[in-house]
DNA sequence: CGGTCTCTTGACGGAGTTCAAAGCTAGTGG
DNA sequence: CCACTAGCTTTGAACTCCGTCAAGAGACCG
């Protein structure tokens, strides 16, 4: 499993069994809550298939989507992740999903055993941040029509996976406004 | 200098004079365009007084502030400088600045001399992460005043340094709608 | 002083929200 | 295989927050 999941490094025997020691697969059913506020956070998880999202719960009872996975993502509240404390979001599964969880204990772990893991994991952080940064722009710069433009031709596989609602929620914007954004669309084709 | 600029390392004498060698001090008056977009990113920005941000300009004209860097803080154009693509963001100087810039190349090579320092840069990024999630679900899920009252507690000294457009700009609402909500804040107390 | 940059104020308009109701769709059990 | 229900999406009408445009008032600097 190791080689598909670093793509791009290249393992000795010894370095994939290691490596693959410290995976644990996960089929996880739609529904499921991997990870709630307030926890403390142990684990990031590799999406082979299926999806998960991550969500943030304010004080109204609204739902803020942060991110979603689908097939070759990692996914995890990083933020509390990297600084060891209590979770703010929420992570759960939209469809029915095989994962593969690292604890934060086997990370640290496989640094030492195997330097280029954490070059890979240097790497997936600075693309992950230039996404973060990406949507701030979007969020900023543009109408909610705008942004979902920009959303579906950037992510047409996420878009398969998940209900409106859940776009609406990360777009920033209502169902129904989402759904009047969608109407208007079609015409112009 | 690299004893304040890297505080929580202990170094060495001879890794701090490595360190200090790749440092460039320099002074930036208001005013000055330390980067534009559309350009390679060769370095990054330790800032030890005054005050710099980093904005982006959108197809009209209109300027959205990503951040701001007073004492302490590094800057940069993270995205370009990470994937060594182009710019898209402009950084310039709001308030004279003394400034260290430390160039991509140099960091590559403290990596190999001085491993401490890899370390270091890992968890500003991951706090830097956690800043740009935390900003997303302030867009997300709070009102124009709800975030210019969080910013100001956030940040009393950076509102110090900076005009009411840059901070409009950051908020992502009009120079007009912060005067009203400041005004409206005022009454309150 | 005079000029430019910055902030404030007012009137109006538009994008998106809220609330309420109706129309779909998909999954479940008889 | 159909019927029912629960979940999801659409539609409409009223409203709200914030943007736009325009003008005026301060503030700062040569």
């Amino acid at each position: 499993m190791s080689a598909s999941i670093f793509k791009g490094i290249s393992f000795t025997d010894d370095e994939a069994e290691l490596v693959n020691a410290h995976l644990k697969k996960l089929v996880v059913p739609k529904g499921t809550i991997l990870l709630s506020a307030d926890q403390l956070v142990a684990c990031q998880y590799y999406v082979y298939s299926g999806c998960l999202r991550t969500y943030f719960l304010d004080d109204s009872g609204k739902e803020h989507t942060i991110q979603f996975a689908v097939n070759d993502w990692w996914i995890s509240d990083y933020t509390a992740f990297f600084s060891g404390g209590q979770s703010i979001l929420h992570i759960d599964c939209i469809q029915e999903a095989e994962v593969y969880q690292l604890s934060r204990e086997s990370m640290e772990q496989l640094y030492g055993e195997v330097p280029s893991i954490e070059t890979f994991f240097r790497l997936k952080m600075e693309r992950f941040f230039a996404c973060f940064q990406k949507r701030i722009l979007s969020d900023l710069a543009l109408s909610a029509k705008d942004r979902y433009n920009r959303f579906v031709q950037a992510y047409p596989q996420i878009e398969q996976h998940i209900k409106n609602y859940h776009l609406a929620s990360y777009l920033g914007i209502t169902t129904e406004s989402l759904s009047r954004i969608r109407k208007e669309q079609a015409y112009q084709k």
